[in-house]
DNA sequence: CCAAAAGTGTTTAGAGTACACCCATGC
DNA sequence: GCATGGGTGTACTCTAAACACTTTTGG
């Protein structure tokens, strides 16, 4: 199939592949009402670590893309669409799992957690905030922070804040997404001369009524819709292996 | 092995795995004197696309991880070691190759030309300047257009640049990579002053005689070896698809 | 001396930051 | 009125860019 000399020498066991997807939502804290950074996660129900916790994963399927095979993952689990989805990292170290031979190809995902989305738990499919979500079965803890990593990296650049909200939101609400994602308050004034001239967001002549303030106004992203992604490069940072 | 429902259903023909490389190294042209970027190629010497160009790659050992999979792959093709080594994107599309699914995990690379790598052509092995690198097999064309992509945001951010360079360096032959690599000129002024600052070099006390011009003061790269990365993310985007 | 690259200085424009201040709403 | 977040103005700092200028070498 390739190029090189030695072709067949070194592939007595072939690698199992395997698709995993680190999907992020943000929910607000009812007490707080700051923004928090939440992810899904899947009992595991057979070893080796039964009853920890994993990612969403399975197989690929033989006749999907790898994207779609992320994305198919991500509906099974959290019966969510994905706002955003792009590749992570492949990981394919010796010691990721026991017995066999494993490369995963992991992608991260955003979602608007909707009612019936976040809703769906059950014994072995829970939501857990991404700052409490350790132990995890294989390598999976590190696979969550780089992906948080990434989350940060990018959100700084590209425009990737939109996507965890909905087609109209409020500056403040936008600032919310930066300070979970970032970890960090920002200056309200600022943020909003940056976010207001930035030109994949546009002001709509609605504001936002109930609130028990003045009202602020609505805004809408107009960028590109980027859930099969295709934006400019910085370089990730291969993660801690 | 994963955890979500539906482990066993689609897996009925396991996708082959390869690992693939993109490496980069400079050369600079005898009459301009400008550096430009070069890539080894390896012909295909089987169906399909028999006979074309292709990036040197292979299938993944059973006992070697992915990252050592692509520096084998390097010094099967070019004898050399190298410098800088990222993971740069899994591709997995289904209309890859012909008959059978193939995901490659595709790395990329920067060496130093010394003598003994770049004279290492053969029949099958030749290096070619990637402005010049089309009509490749598969979908390689768009991979080498996704790494010089890549190469390009990192080099902004991260201290990529001094990986195609010796261990004594000019500001010039440094600002010689750069406008390699950016495809602009840049003021050599200021790019003076902002590499002076930089914290990851150090001048030494030595100068590079046997120019024609004023000699310039040589200085070194003190910052962290990334021969297997660890740095800071940013983010990739997802290459055309 | 002359050409050319090495290296320095100065000016300007823009972006990010800090922070004082006014506006509109619910209570 | 008053508390609170929405929204505006302004001053300051830092960096990149543009570019004039001096220095040091080989020929």
């Amino acid at each position: 199939m390739y190029s090189s000399a030695n072709v067949s020498e070194r592939q007595a066991q072939a690698p199992a592949l395997a698709i995993s997807t680190v999907i992020f939502a943000l929910r607000s804290d009812p007490t707080s009402g700051r923004s928090e950074i939440w992810l899904p996660l899947v009992r595991r129900i057979r070893q080796p670590h039964l009853g920890k916790w994993a990612l969403p994963g399975g197989p690929l399927g033989g006749s999907e893309s790898l994207q779609d095979a992320a994305a198919r993952n991500l509906r099974e689990t959290t019966d969510l669409e994905p706002t955003y989805l792009e590749q992570l990292y492949a990981f394919g170290g010796l010691d990721r799992a026991a017995a066999q031979r494993l490369v995963s190809i992991v992608y991260w995902a955003l979602v608007r957690p909707d009612q019936a989305g976040l809703a769906r738990e059950s014994e072995n499919v829970r939501w857990f905030r991404a700052s409490e979500a350790a132990g995890l079965a294989f390598d999976h803890d590190e696979i969550v922070a780089y992906a948080l990593e990434r989350l940060r990296g990018k959100i700084e650049y590209g425009s990737v804040a939109y996507h965890f909200l909905g087609d109209r939101f409020t500056l403040a609400q936008l600032r919310g997404v930066y300070e979970a994602v970032l970890g960090r308050s920002l200056d309200p004034a600022n943020f909003r001369r940056q976010f207001r001239s930035a030109k994949d967001i546009s002001a709509t002549d609605e504001v936002l009524q109930g609130g028990r303030n003045r009202p602020p106004r609505l805004y809408r992203y107009t960028g590109p819709v980027a859930t099969a992604p295709l934006p400019r490069p910085a370089e990730p940072a291969p993660p801690p292996s």
